[in-house]
DNA sequence: GAACGATATGGCACTGTGTGCCAAGTAGCC
DNA sequence: GGCTACTTGGCACACAGTGCCATATCGTTC
Protein backbone atom coordinates (compact mmCIF):
# COMPACT_ATOMS: atom_id res chain seq x y z
CA UNK A 1 0.00 0.00 0.00
CA UNK A 2 2.55 2.79 1.02
CA UNK A 3 4.89 1.78 -2.48
CA UNK A 4 2.11 2.88 -4.04
CA UNK A 5 3.01 7.02 -3.37
CA UNK A 6 5.08 9.75 -5.11
CA UNK A 7 5.01 7.97 -8.87
CA UNK A 8 3.38 11.09 -9.81
CA UNK A 9 3.70 13.91 -7.42
CA UNK A 10 6.28 16.61 -6.31
CA UNK A 11 8.93 16.29 -4.18
CA UNK A 12 7.24 18.10 -1.61
CA UNK A 13 4.54 15.05 -1.94
CA UNK A 14 7.22 12.84 -1.43
CA UNK A 15 8.66 14.05 1.63
CA UNK A 16 5.98 14.67 3.60
CA UNK A 17 4.81 11.01 2.69
CA UNK A 18 8.40 9.72 3.84
CA UNK A 19 8.18 11.60 7.04
CA UNK A 20 5.37 10.48 7.63
CA UNK A 21 5.78 6.60 7.12
CA UNK A 22 9.05 6.95 8.76
CA UNK A 23 7.50 8.78 12.24
CA UNK A 24 4.97 5.86 11.68
CA UNK A 25 7.66 3.14 11.24
CA UNK A 26 10.09 4.74 14.42
CA UNK A 27 6.66 4.64 16.61
CA UNK A 28 6.12 1.43 15.92
CA UNK A 29 9.51 0.38 16.43
CA UNK A 30 9.73 2.35 19.71
CA UNK A 31 6.34 1.08 21.14
CA UNK A 32 6.94 -2.91 20.31
CA UNK A 33 10.51 -2.25 22.15
CA UNK A 34 9.53 -0.36 25.18
CA UNK A 35 6.07 -0.21 25.42
CA UNK A 36 3.70 2.42 24.48
CA UNK A 37 3.29 4.48 27.60
CA UNK A 38 7.39 4.22 27.90
CA UNK A 39 7.56 5.88 25.05
CA UNK A 40 7.67 9.58 24.35
CA UNK A 41 6.77 11.84 21.14
CA UNK A 42 10.35 13.76 21.74
CA UNK A 43 11.80 9.95 21.29
CA UNK A 44 9.91 9.16 18.45
CA UNK A 45 10.73 12.26 16.35
CA UNK A 46 14.06 12.43 17.88
CA UNK A 47 14.60 8.60 15.70
CA UNK A 48 13.01 10.34 12.54
CA UNK A 49 14.63 13.80 13.29
CA UNK A 50 11.84 16.22 12.86
CA UNK A 51 10.10 18.57 15.64
CA UNK A 52 7.25 17.75 17.54
CA UNK A 53 5.07 20.42 16.33
CA UNK A 54 6.19 18.58 12.58
CA UNK A 55 4.98 15.37 14.39
CA UNK A 56 1.55 17.08 15.04
CA UNK A 57 1.38 18.09 11.43
CA UNK A 58 1.33 14.34 10.86
CA UNK A 59 -0.91 13.02 13.69
CA UNK A 60 -3.54 14.03 15.88
CA UNK A 61 -1.87 12.19 19.07
CA UNK A 62 0.25 9.76 20.09
CA UNK A 63 -2.39 7.31 19.88
CA UNK A 64 -3.01 7.77 16.20
CA UNK A 65 0.50 7.16 15.64
CA UNK A 66 0.24 3.81 17.50
CA UNK A 67 -2.94 2.94 15.23
CA UNK A 68 -1.88 4.19 12.01
CA UNK A 69 -0.67 0.84 10.71
CA UNK A 70 -4.47 -1.01 11.77
CA UNK A 71 -6.27 1.88 10.33
CA UNK A 72 -4.28 1.04 6.58
CA UNK A 73 -6.35 -2.42 7.05
CA UNK A 74 -9.18 -0.92 7.58
CA UNK A 75 -9.18 1.03 3.84
CA UNK A 76 -8.46 -2.46 2.37
CA UNK A 77 -11.28 -3.81 3.89
CA UNK A 78 -13.71 -1.13 2.58
CA UNK A 79 -12.23 -1.13 -0.47
CA UNK A 80 -12.85 -5.23 -0.38
CA UNK A 81 -16.15 -4.79 0.72
CA UNK A 82 -17.30 -2.37 -2.00
CA UNK A 83 -15.94 -4.69 -5.08
CA UNK A 84 -18.10 -7.94 -3.62
CA UNK A 85 -20.42 -9.00 -6.57
CA UNK A 86 -23.91 -6.53 -5.71
CA UNK A 87 -25.95 -9.78 -5.41
CA UNK A 88 -24.36 -11.36 -3.01
CA UNK A 89 -25.95 -10.65 0.70
CA UNK A 90 -24.57 -8.38 3.28
CA UNK A 91 -23.36 -10.95 5.95
CA UNK A 92 -22.44 -12.69 2.98
CA UNK A 93 -20.25 -10.49 1.75
CA UNK A 94 -18.80 -9.05 4.85
CA UNK A 95 -17.36 -12.20 5.75
CA UNK A 96 -15.92 -12.70 2.48
CA UNK A 97 -14.40 -9.14 2.28
CA UNK A 98 -12.84 -10.32 6.00
CA UNK A 99 -11.44 -13.41 4.36
CA UNK A 100 -9.50 -11.17 1.51
CA UNK A 101 -7.77 -8.85 3.47
CA UNK A 102 -6.61 -11.75 6.02
CA UNK A 103 -5.65 -13.31 2.84
CA UNK A 104 -3.09 -10.58 2.48
CA UNK A 105 -1.10 -11.90 4.72
CA UNK A 106 1.00 -15.21 4.42
CA UNK A 107 1.28 -18.04 7.41
CA UNK A 108 4.60 -16.05 8.34
CA UNK A 109 5.46 -17.87 11.66
CA UNK A 110 8.35 -15.92 12.85
CA UNK A 111 8.11 -12.56 10.45
CA UNK A 112 7.07 -10.61 7.77
CA UNK A 113 3.67 -8.16 8.41
CA UNK A 114 1.87 -10.82 9.80
CA UNK A 115 3.91 -11.38 12.46
CA UNK A 116 4.12 -7.65 13.50
CA UNK A 117 0.32 -7.26 13.32
CA UNK A 118 0.24 -9.94 16.05
CA UNK A 119 2.51 -7.90 18.00
CA UNK A 120 1.08 -5.06 17.26
CA UNK A 121 -2.40 -6.58 18.45
CA UNK A 122 -1.18 -7.85 21.66
CA UNK A 123 0.56 -4.09 22.37
CA UNK A 124 -2.95 -2.69 21.95
CA UNK A 125 -5.02 -5.29 23.87
CA UNK A 126 -2.37 -4.48 26.72
CA UNK A 127 -2.65 -0.50 26.64
CA UNK A 128 -5.92 0.45 28.05
CA UNK A 129 -5.86 4.02 26.45
CA UNK A 130 -4.84 2.13 22.96
CA UNK A 131 -7.47 -0.30 23.50
CA UNK A 132 -10.22 2.10 23.70
CA UNK A 133 -8.92 4.19 21.14
CA UNK A 134 -8.92 1.44 18.74
CA UNK A 135 -12.36 0.97 19.86
CA UNK A 136 -13.93 3.89 19.00
CA UNK A 137 -12.10 3.38 15.27
CA UNK A 138 -13.86 0.59 15.21
CA UNK A 139 -17.38 2.12 15.66
CA UNK A 140 -16.11 4.94 13.19
CA UNK A 141 -15.51 1.81 10.84
CA UNK A 142 -19.09 0.06 11.02
CA UNK A 143 -20.44 3.28 10.26
CA UNK A 144 -19.03 3.50 7.42
CA UNK A 145 -19.43 0.10 6.42
CA UNK A 146 -23.41 -0.08 7.81
CA UNK A 147 -23.78 2.83 4.94
CA UNK A 148 -21.67 0.52 2.46
CA UNK A 149 -24.19 -1.98 3.01
CA UNK A 150 -27.28 0.42 3.13
CA UNK A 151 -26.13 1.47 -0.29
CA UNK A 152 -25.74 -2.01 -1.49
CA UNK A 153 -29.20 -3.20 -0.21
CA UNK A 154 -30.89 0.34 -1.69
CA UNK A 155 -31.71 1.45 2.12
CA UNK A 156 -31.70 4.37 3.95
CA UNK A 157 -29.18 3.66 6.72
CA UNK A 158 -31.06 6.82 8.97
CA UNK A 159 -34.45 4.66 8.85
CA UNK A 160 -33.46 1.01 8.73
CA UNK A 161 -31.37 -0.44 11.25
CA UNK A 162 -30.20 -3.99 9.25
CA UNK A 163 -26.94 -2.63 7.72
CA UNK A 164 -25.73 -1.41 11.14
CA UNK A 165 -27.24 -4.91 13.10
CA UNK A 166 -25.55 -6.89 10.33
CA UNK A 167 -22.18 -5.10 10.80
CA UNK A 168 -22.52 -4.89 14.45
CA UNK A 169 -22.82 -8.43 14.25
CA UNK A 170 -19.84 -9.42 11.77
CA UNK A 171 -17.25 -7.65 13.77
CA UNK A 172 -18.72 -9.28 17.48
CA UNK A 173 -18.25 -12.72 15.97
CA UNK A 174 -14.66 -11.42 14.22
CA UNK A 175 -13.80 -9.92 17.70
CA UNK A 176 -14.64 -13.10 19.93
CA UNK A 177 -13.01 -15.52 17.03
CA UNK A 178 -10.10 -13.16 16.99
CA UNK A 179 -9.44 -13.37 20.40
CA UNK A 180 -9.52 -16.46 20.79
CA UNK A 181 -7.17 -17.41 17.64
CA UNK A 182 -4.76 -14.84 19.17
CA UNK A 183 -4.07 -16.55 22.30
CA UNK A 184 -1.23 -18.17 20.44
CA UNK A 185 1.94 -16.91 18.79
CA UNK A 186 1.86 -17.72 15.60
CA UNK A 187 0.08 -16.34 12.27
CA UNK A 188 -1.99 -19.27 11.24
CA UNK A 189 -4.41 -17.87 9.21
CA UNK A 190 -6.09 -20.61 8.16
CA UNK A 191 -6.72 -21.74 11.96
CA UNK A 192 -8.61 -18.27 12.31
CA UNK A 193 -10.58 -19.46 9.25
CA UNK A 194 -11.69 -22.69 11.41
CA UNK A 195 -12.79 -20.42 14.11
CA UNK A 196 -14.48 -17.75 12.90
CA UNK A 197 -16.43 -20.88 10.51
CA UNK A 198 -17.12 -22.53 14.14
CA UNK A 199 -18.38 -19.16 15.93
CA UNK A 200 -20.36 -18.30 13.25
CA UNK A 201 -22.17 -21.86 13.73
CA UNK A 202 -22.48 -21.13 17.15
CA UNK A 203 -24.04 -17.56 17.17
CA UNK A 204 -26.67 -18.92 14.80
CA UNK A 205 -27.33 -21.60 17.34
CA UNK A 206 -27.59 -19.36 19.77
CA UNK A 207 -29.59 -16.32 18.26
CA UNK A 208 -32.45 -19.06 18.17
CA UNK A 209 -31.94 -18.86 22.33
CA UNK A 210 -30.78 -22.69 21.99
CA UNK A 211 -26.93 -23.64 23.66
CA UNK A 212 -25.91 -26.20 21.41
CA UNK A 213 -27.28 -27.23 17.94
CA UNK A 214 -30.23 -29.48 17.63
CA UNK A 215 -31.15 -28.58 21.25
CA UNK A 216 -34.62 -27.73 21.55
CA UNK A 217 -35.32 -24.22 22.73
CA UNK A 218 -36.76 -24.43 26.33
CA UNK A 219 -37.71 -21.45 27.68
CA UNK B 1 -27.61 3.20 45.38
CA UNK B 2 -25.30 5.62 47.12
CA UNK B 3 -27.43 6.23 50.00
CA UNK B 4 -26.97 2.65 50.94
CA UNK B 5 -23.54 3.39 52.26
CA UNK B 6 -22.28 5.02 55.68
CA UNK B 7 -24.72 2.80 58.21
CA UNK B 8 -22.25 1.23 59.95
CA UNK B 9 -19.22 2.60 59.29
CA UNK B 10 -16.38 5.14 61.04
CA UNK B 11 -16.53 8.70 60.30
CA UNK B 12 -13.72 8.66 58.00
CA UNK B 13 -15.32 6.07 55.78
CA UNK B 14 -18.34 8.75 55.54
CA UNK B 15 -16.15 11.51 54.63
CA UNK B 16 -14.10 9.42 51.96
CA UNK B 17 -17.90 8.33 50.37
CA UNK B 18 -19.56 11.99 50.42
CA UNK B 19 -15.57 13.17 49.03
CA UNK B 20 -16.13 10.95 46.21
CA UNK B 21 -20.22 11.61 45.38
CA UNK B 22 -19.24 15.25 45.96
CA UNK B 23 -16.49 15.05 43.00
CA UNK B 24 -18.78 12.62 40.96
CA UNK B 25 -21.71 15.13 41.28
CA UNK B 26 -19.74 18.64 40.51
CA UNK B 27 -17.56 16.85 37.64
CA UNK B 28 -21.18 16.17 36.52
CA UNK B 29 -22.67 19.34 36.89
CA UNK B 30 -20.05 20.62 34.83
CA UNK B 31 -19.20 18.48 32.60
CA UNK B 32 -23.06 18.78 31.29
CA UNK B 33 -22.71 22.40 31.26
CA UNK B 34 -19.45 23.09 29.84
CA UNK B 35 -18.48 20.39 27.95
CA UNK B 36 -15.85 17.80 28.83
CA UNK B 37 -12.96 19.66 27.00
CA UNK B 38 -13.65 22.62 28.25
CA UNK B 39 -13.89 21.35 32.28
CA UNK B 40 -10.83 21.83 33.62
CA UNK B 41 -9.90 19.09 36.91
CA UNK B 42 -8.73 22.47 39.03
CA UNK B 43 -12.37 23.80 38.41
CA UNK B 44 -14.17 20.27 39.65
CA UNK B 45 -11.63 20.47 42.71
CA UNK B 46 -12.57 24.17 43.48
CA UNK B 47 -16.30 23.42 43.38
CA UNK B 48 -15.50 21.05 46.27
CA UNK B 49 -12.87 22.14 47.74
CA UNK B 50 -10.49 19.49 47.78
CA UNK B 51 -7.22 19.39 46.10
CA UNK B 52 -5.99 18.04 42.87
CA UNK B 53 -4.35 15.32 44.79
CA UNK B 54 -6.93 13.90 46.43
CA UNK B 55 -9.00 14.35 43.28
CA UNK B 56 -6.29 11.72 42.14
CA UNK B 57 -6.90 9.53 45.41
CA UNK B 58 -10.52 9.09 44.41
CA UNK B 59 -10.14 8.70 40.48
CA UNK B 60 -7.94 7.27 38.17
CA UNK B 61 -8.17 10.29 35.90
CA UNK B 62 -10.62 12.58 34.61
CA UNK B 63 -12.15 10.11 32.04
CA UNK B 64 -13.10 8.24 35.09
CA UNK B 65 -14.84 10.64 37.09
CA UNK B 66 -16.92 10.93 33.64
CA UNK B 67 -17.98 7.82 33.69
CA UNK B 68 -18.55 7.05 37.49
CA UNK B 69 -22.35 7.08 37.00
CA UNK B 70 -22.24 4.70 34.23
CA UNK B 71 -20.42 2.36 35.78
CA UNK B 72 -22.74 2.13 38.60
CA UNK B 73 -25.46 0.98 36.44
CA UNK B 74 -22.96 -1.92 35.02
CA UNK B 75 -23.45 -2.95 38.64
CA UNK B 76 -26.89 -2.38 38.80
CA UNK B 77 -27.09 -5.02 35.25
CA UNK B 78 -24.51 -7.80 36.79
CA UNK B 79 -26.15 -7.87 39.84
CA UNK B 80 -29.69 -8.73 37.94
CA UNK B 81 -28.21 -11.12 35.68
CA UNK B 82 -26.99 -12.90 38.98
CA UNK B 83 -30.39 -12.87 40.23
CA UNK B 84 -32.49 -14.17 37.10
CA UNK B 85 -33.45 -18.19 37.31
CA UNK B 86 -31.04 -20.55 36.83
CA UNK B 87 -33.18 -22.69 34.30
CA UNK B 88 -33.15 -19.22 31.55
CA UNK B 89 -31.47 -19.05 28.14
CA UNK B 90 -28.35 -16.77 28.34
CA UNK B 91 -29.90 -14.36 26.03
CA UNK B 92 -33.33 -14.61 27.86
CA UNK B 93 -31.41 -14.06 30.80
CA UNK B 94 -29.37 -10.95 29.74
CA UNK B 95 -32.22 -9.66 27.67
CA UNK B 96 -34.48 -9.97 31.13
CA UNK B 97 -31.72 -8.37 33.26
CA UNK B 98 -31.40 -5.22 30.90
CA UNK B 99 -34.90 -4.78 31.35
CA UNK B 100 -35.05 -4.96 34.97
CA UNK B 101 -32.24 -2.16 34.91
CA UNK B 102 -34.17 0.16 32.18
CA UNK B 103 -37.42 -0.17 34.57
CA UNK B 104 -34.96 1.45 37.43
CA UNK B 105 -36.01 4.64 35.28
CA UNK B 106 -39.14 5.71 35.22
CA UNK B 107 -40.54 7.98 31.83
CA UNK B 108 -39.58 11.35 32.94
CA UNK B 109 -39.49 13.84 30.26
CA UNK B 110 -37.89 16.50 31.42
CA UNK B 111 -36.09 15.66 35.24
CA UNK B 112 -34.70 13.09 37.29
CA UNK B 113 -32.07 10.20 36.83
CA UNK B 114 -33.37 8.96 33.19
CA UNK B 115 -33.16 12.76 32.13
CA UNK B 116 -29.61 13.09 32.97
CA UNK B 117 -28.60 9.59 32.07
CA UNK B 118 -29.52 10.73 28.58
CA UNK B 119 -28.40 14.24 28.95
CA UNK B 120 -24.77 12.24 29.77
CA UNK B 121 -25.04 9.90 27.13
CA UNK B 122 -24.90 12.20 24.26
CA UNK B 123 -21.85 13.93 25.77
CA UNK B 124 -20.06 10.55 26.38
CA UNK B 125 -20.97 10.33 22.34
CA UNK B 126 -19.83 13.32 21.46
CA UNK B 127 -16.86 13.63 23.21
CA UNK B 128 -14.13 11.03 21.32
CA UNK B 129 -12.32 10.16 24.78
CA UNK B 130 -15.19 9.68 26.82
CA UNK B 131 -16.65 7.55 23.68
CA UNK B 132 -13.25 5.85 23.62
CA UNK B 133 -13.16 5.17 27.41
CA UNK B 134 -16.46 4.06 27.38
CA UNK B 135 -16.14 1.37 25.32
CA UNK B 136 -13.16 -0.04 26.89
CA UNK B 137 -15.39 -0.08 29.75
CA UNK B 138 -17.71 -1.90 27.51
CA UNK B 139 -16.07 -4.39 26.56
CA UNK B 140 -14.27 -5.22 30.38
CA UNK B 141 -18.29 -5.25 31.15
CA UNK B 142 -19.04 -7.99 28.57
CA UNK B 143 -15.93 -10.23 29.78
CA UNK B 144 -17.56 -9.73 33.39
CA UNK B 145 -21.14 -10.71 32.14
CA UNK B 146 -19.42 -13.94 29.60
CA UNK B 147 -18.04 -15.05 33.38
CA UNK B 148 -21.27 -14.68 34.43
CA UNK B 149 -23.15 -16.72 31.98
CA UNK B 150 -20.27 -19.15 31.97
CA UNK B 151 -21.14 -19.80 35.32
CA UNK B 152 -25.01 -20.19 34.86
CA UNK B 153 -24.58 -22.77 31.98
CA UNK B 154 -21.86 -24.57 33.85
CA UNK B 155 -18.83 -24.43 31.24
CA UNK B 156 -15.18 -22.51 31.14
CA UNK B 157 -14.92 -19.78 29.47
CA UNK B 158 -11.56 -19.95 27.95
CA UNK B 159 -12.52 -23.06 26.18
CA UNK B 160 -16.09 -22.04 25.13
CA UNK B 161 -16.82 -19.68 23.45
CA UNK B 162 -20.74 -19.24 23.34
CA UNK B 163 -20.60 -17.40 26.54
CA UNK B 164 -18.65 -14.37 25.01
CA UNK B 165 -20.72 -14.78 21.98
CA UNK B 166 -23.81 -14.44 23.43
CA UNK B 167 -22.81 -11.33 25.37
CA UNK B 168 -21.42 -9.41 22.47
CA UNK B 169 -24.61 -10.43 20.36
CA UNK B 170 -26.67 -9.10 23.12
CA UNK B 171 -24.76 -6.16 23.46
CA UNK B 172 -24.66 -5.25 19.82
CA UNK B 173 -28.26 -5.41 19.34
CA UNK B 174 -28.68 -3.04 22.43
CA UNK B 175 -26.15 -0.64 21.05
CA UNK B 176 -28.15 -0.22 17.89
CA UNK B 177 -31.36 -0.35 19.36
CA UNK B 178 -30.35 2.87 21.53
CA UNK B 179 -28.42 4.71 19.00
CA UNK B 180 -32.38 4.58 17.02
CA UNK B 181 -33.83 5.61 20.21
CA UNK B 182 -31.77 7.98 21.42
CA UNK B 183 -32.40 10.09 18.27
CA UNK B 184 -35.20 11.40 20.53
CA UNK B 185 -34.47 13.86 23.60
CA UNK B 186 -37.36 11.78 25.71
CA UNK B 187 -36.81 9.26 28.27
CA UNK B 188 -39.76 6.95 26.72
CA UNK B 189 -38.49 3.51 28.25
CA UNK B 190 -41.40 1.97 26.39
CA UNK B 191 -40.34 3.03 22.83
CA UNK B 192 -37.05 1.55 23.96
CA UNK B 193 -38.27 -1.81 24.91
CA UNK B 194 -40.14 -1.79 21.06
CA UNK B 195 -37.12 -0.99 19.60
CA UNK B 196 -35.13 -3.43 21.26
CA UNK B 197 -37.56 -6.15 20.50
CA UNK B 198 -38.33 -5.30 17.05
CA UNK B 199 -34.20 -5.61 16.78
CA UNK B 200 -33.45 -8.63 17.72
CA UNK B 201 -36.33 -9.78 15.26
CA UNK B 202 -34.57 -8.11 12.26
CA UNK B 203 -31.14 -10.03 14.12
CA UNK B 204 -32.85 -13.18 14.06
CA UNK B 205 -34.12 -12.81 10.24
CA UNK B 206 -30.76 -11.26 9.71
CA UNK B 207 -28.44 -13.84 10.96
CA UNK B 208 -29.93 -17.13 8.51
CA UNK B 209 -28.47 -14.74 5.41
CA UNK B 210 -31.99 -13.37 4.71
CA UNK B 211 -32.70 -9.91 4.11
CA UNK B 212 -36.58 -10.26 5.36
CA UNK B 213 -38.81 -12.32 7.12
CA UNK B 214 -39.96 -15.06 4.86
CA UNK B 215 -37.34 -14.22 2.37
CA UNK B 216 -35.82 -17.34 1.06
CA UNK B 217 -31.72 -17.33 1.50
CA UNK B 218 -29.92 -16.02 -1.81
CA UNK B 219 -26.41 -17.14 -2.15
C1' DG C 1 19.10 30.69 -12.47
C1' DA C 2 16.40 34.23 -10.03
C1' DA C 3 12.25 35.93 -8.05
C1' DC C 4 8.10 35.28 -5.90
C1' DG C 5 4.28 32.95 -3.67
C1' DA C 6 2.75 29.02 -1.23
C1' DT C 7 3.63 25.69 2.00
C1' DA C 8 6.29 23.21 5.57
C1' DT C 9 9.22 23.29 9.53
C1' DG C 10 11.15 24.42 14.08
C1' DG C 11 11.27 26.90 18.33
C1' DC C 12 8.96 28.75 21.99
C1' DA C 13 5.79 29.50 25.55
C1' DC C 14 1.95 27.93 27.23
C1' DT C 15 -2.15 24.88 29.22
C1' DG C 16 -3.75 20.81 31.25
C1' DT C 17 -3.33 15.90 32.82
C1' DG C 18 -1.17 12.94 35.76
C1' DT C 19 2.29 11.42 39.63
C1' DG C 20 5.74 10.75 43.49
C1' DC C 21 7.25 12.58 47.72
C1' DC C 22 6.77 14.44 52.18
C1' DA C 23 5.01 17.36 55.92
C1' DA C 24 0.86 18.35 58.29
C1' DG C 25 -3.78 17.20 59.74
C1' DT C 26 -7.39 13.98 61.28
C1' DA C 27 -9.71 9.65 62.76
C1' DG C 28 -9.56 5.52 65.50
C1' DC C 29 -8.13 3.07 69.43
C1' DC C 30 -6.59 2.47 74.06
C1' DG D 1 -4.46 12.72 76.12
C1' DG D 2 -1.22 9.97 73.53
C1' DC D 3 -0.05 7.16 69.87
C1' DT D 4 -0.72 4.96 65.43
C1' DA D 5 -2.63 4.73 61.03
C1' DC D 6 -4.49 6.98 57.46
C1' DT D 7 -5.80 11.11 54.65
C1' DT D 8 -4.89 15.49 52.74
C1' DG D 9 -2.48 19.33 50.53
C1' DG D 10 1.45 21.43 48.36
C1' DC D 11 5.07 21.11 45.38
C1' DA D 12 7.88 19.99 41.60
C1' DC D 13 8.06 17.44 37.90
C1' DA D 14 7.19 14.72 33.31
C1' DC D 15 4.57 14.49 29.34
C1' DA D 16 0.92 15.37 25.78
C1' DG D 17 -0.94 18.76 23.08
C1' DT D 18 -1.40 23.65 20.80
C1' DG D 19 -1.11 28.52 18.87
C1' DC D 20 1.94 31.77 17.00
C1' DC D 21 5.57 33.43 14.27
C1' DA D 22 10.10 33.53 12.00
C1' DT D 23 12.66 30.83 8.88
C1' DA D 24 13.36 27.35 5.29
C1' DT D 25 11.98 24.90 1.20
C1' DC D 26 9.31 23.68 -2.91
C1' DG D 27 6.83 24.87 -7.08
C1' DT D 28 5.94 27.98 -10.68
C1' DT D 29 6.99 31.53 -13.84
C1' DC D 30 9.96 34.28 -16.49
Amino acid sequence: MRDTVGAATGLRERKKERTREALADAAQELFLRKGYDATTIDEIVAAVEVSRRTFFRYFAGKEEVALARAMEFEQLFLSALATRPADEAPLTALRRAGAEVLSEFGDEPDGGTGHEFLRMRRLIEGTPVLMAASLRNAIELERRMAAEIARREGVDPERDRRPALSVTLYHSVMRVAMDEWAEDEVMDTAGLSRIVEAAWDDMATMLNDRWTAGELGRD
